[in-house]
RNA sequence: GCCCCCGUAGCUCAGCCGGAUAGAGCAAGCGACUUCUAAUCGCUAGGCCGCAGGUUCGAGUCCUGCCGGGGGCGCCA
């Protein structure tokens, strides 16, 4: 039985207890069963009677009593039992918590989607690096956190779309292509320009390809290293990501909006919806009537649409391509942003806590031997994401990256992170993983395969640990698809791991010395299966590699 | 001045809709390798959950104020 079977089964012995008048009240929508955090207290406990107790208008715990003698009828359930204010504590039959194991090697890969988030289209805007530089250590937090998102709102149900926004319009791009030019003639980079040695790689790059710049005029060859330096610059970026296994459905310029015709567009719409003005030669967008501290600029008095006139049209767009909800990772020096957009989605006429979704990231520090990294041969002052896989690996940097809630600043320690035991979180669960492998294959070995299910046999108190952990995985999924929290699954494996681990010491799978396998062994083995089918779906939803060996 | 995040064990941090005796890893100490790969496991020790109020059957969790730390407040992007 899974904890969802079993929440549905209390769910029924409520209503049927009420129906039958063995108390008053109304039952809730649904019953929640969790794993008691003491093992004593039976696989299973439930608050359900003390929710019960104010509207049946009866002591918590006689409505307690009364559940319980309903669910002790039940097929699967050994025992329950009223403690404290009136929790119900289950335990369930061997068998029945045995048949979780089964379940999850049936359902495989599949093991822990849900329809929790089903008919919703989500937009996921993430890392959004801008292409006049590498992408940075900030960055790759984002990197790693949105995109475990991705695989975790899509495992729960949702259709989802990640999508990297170019910045590719405005002055920005302009000082980039001075500064490639002005490293091209050999002349220092102006003041407010880019510096860094990629500037020089890149600069050479654009030389290889167009030996005549340097008998241009000066503003074609500006021109021209713009445009060739973004292109290059961008295609840097979405490999240092692909590395990093981070895919993107949709790479959006916003050039693009501004030649097409969009941003023009999505200014007419804000003024037809009446929150425009014209003041000091400028558009405004009257942003304070939705709780920003003062209005913000779409248009200077130079004509320059601003960046957040693109991001209007941007918000647009998505809304226009059907996405219910727009979700928005920001570093924690763009959280000014946040009253700005929620009045970009006010005055389009949306419910900004409907659709929109800022999630903040805080700030990342890598450090070693306890002095901050900063030494990077390519950005000068930062760490950039390939500096980062370089000195940690994909499968470390993702996992350490994704295991902290974003509202975390963090700080990582290289020495920490790339630890090859088991005081690294990343090693202990993927060594679980191997582990699972192993033991299969010691197992086969004695021709247990996956034939003899006998789920009675699994009495020990460490395998009822583990069905019960291995029971939770479809929740945390959920859990973490609905608080966009990928840290959840993380935390979770560890604990996973560290249960497995510890049946493993207990509870054999291949026999001993000369001793005869018995269904307990092949019983074991898809547990051992289940576990590893967990862990491999787990892993997979933080994009780190689940190995056969280590 | 205003806004966002954080404050939980020596350290780094989990703690979902308020629930039972507040958890994990590391570090410290003790123990288990003729092993299903010890990248593992067992045990010990370690806490005014920043402070003060409030809400209620019940608060680490929700509300208010204060203290401490980090970040942010352009006709830049």
């Amino acid at each position: 039985m899974t904890p969802a079977e079993l929440a549905t089964v209390v769910h029924g012995a409520v209503v049927a207890g009420v129906a039958a008048g063995d108390f008053a009240g109304t039952p809730p929508d649904a019953v929640v069963v969790e794993r008691p955090k003491n093992r004593e207290h039976g696989d299973y406990a439930t608050n359900v009677a003390l929710r019960m107790a104010k509207s049946a208008g009866r002591p918590a715990r006689e409505v307690a009593e009364a559940i319980a003698a309903r669910l002790r009828q039940f097929d699967g359930i050994a025992g329950v039992d009223v403690a404290g204010p009136g929790f119900l504590n289950i335990t369930l039959a061997a068998d029945s918590l045995g048949m979780i194991a089964q379940a999850i090697v049936e359902a495989a890969d599949g093991y822990g989607r849900s329809d929790a988030l089903a008919g919703r289209k989500v937009n996921l805007e993430f890392v959004s690096a801008n292409p006049t530089g590498p992408v940075h250590l900030g960055h790759t937090r984002w990197a790693a956190i949105g995109d475990s998102l991705h695989r975790i709102l899509e495992a729960a149900g949702a259709e989802v779309a990640a999508e990297h926004y170019i910045n590719d319009f405005g002055s920005q791009m302009t000082k980039f292509g001075a500064s490639l030019y002005a490293v091209a003639r050999g002349r220092p980079v102006p003041e407010d320009g880019y510096h860094g040695d990629y500037v020089a790689d890149v600069a050479k790059a654009v030389l290889a390809e167009r030996p005549d710049l340097l008998d241009l005029p000066e503003d074609d060859a500006v021109a021209v290293c713009t445009g060739l330096g973004e292109e290059l610059m961008l295609r840097s970026i979405r490999e240092s990501l692909s590395r990093f296994r981070v895919e993107f459905e949709v790479w959006f310029s916003e050039r693009s909006m501004h030649s097409s015709g969009k941003v023009d567009d999505a200014l007419t719409r804000l003024r037809e919806q009446g929150h425009v003005y014209d003041a000091d030669g400028a558009v405004w967008l009257r942003t304070t009537d939705f709780g920003d501290d003062k209005d913000r600029v779409l248009v200077r008095s130079n004509g320059e649409k601003t960046y957040f006139a693109a991001d209007a049209a941007y918000y647009l767009d998505k809304r226009g391509r059907g996405f219910d909800t727009c979700v928005y990772m920001l570093g924690a020096d763009h959280h000014g942003y946040v009253g700005r957009l929620r009045a970009i989605v006010a005055c389009a006429g949306d419910d900004p806590d409907l659709t929109l979704e800022v999630l903040i990231g805080q700030l990342v520090k890598l450090v070693r031997a306890g002095e901050e990294v900063r030494l990077s041969k390519r950005a000068g002052t930062i760490v950039t994401l390939d500096d980062f896989v370089d000195l940690v690996g994909v499968d470390a940097g993702r996992y350490s990256l994704a295991r902290w809630s974003a509202d975390t600043p963090l700080t990582l320690d290289i020495a920490e992170i790339t630890r090859r035991s088991n005081d690294n979180p990343v090693y202990y669960v993927q060594y679980a993983h191997a582990r699972t492998r192993n033991a299969r294959r010691n197992a086969e070995q004695f021709g247990i395969g996956l034939d003899v299910f006998a789920p009675e046999l699994l009495t020990s108190p460490y395998e009822a640990a583990l069905l019960t952990a291995l029971g939770d995985f479809p929740a945390v999924v959920a859990t973490a698809a609905e608080l966009r929290a990928p840290h959840r699954i993380a935390r979770y494996l560890e604990d996973l791991a560290g249960t497995y681990h510890r049946w493993y010491d207990h509870c054999r799978i291949a026999p001993q010395g000369d001793d005869p396998v018995t269904d307990l062994n092949r019983t074991r083995a898809w547990v051992n299966e289940a576990t590893r089918v967990v862990l491999a779906n787990g892993l997979r939803l933080l994009g780190v590699h689940a190995p056969d060996r280590m």
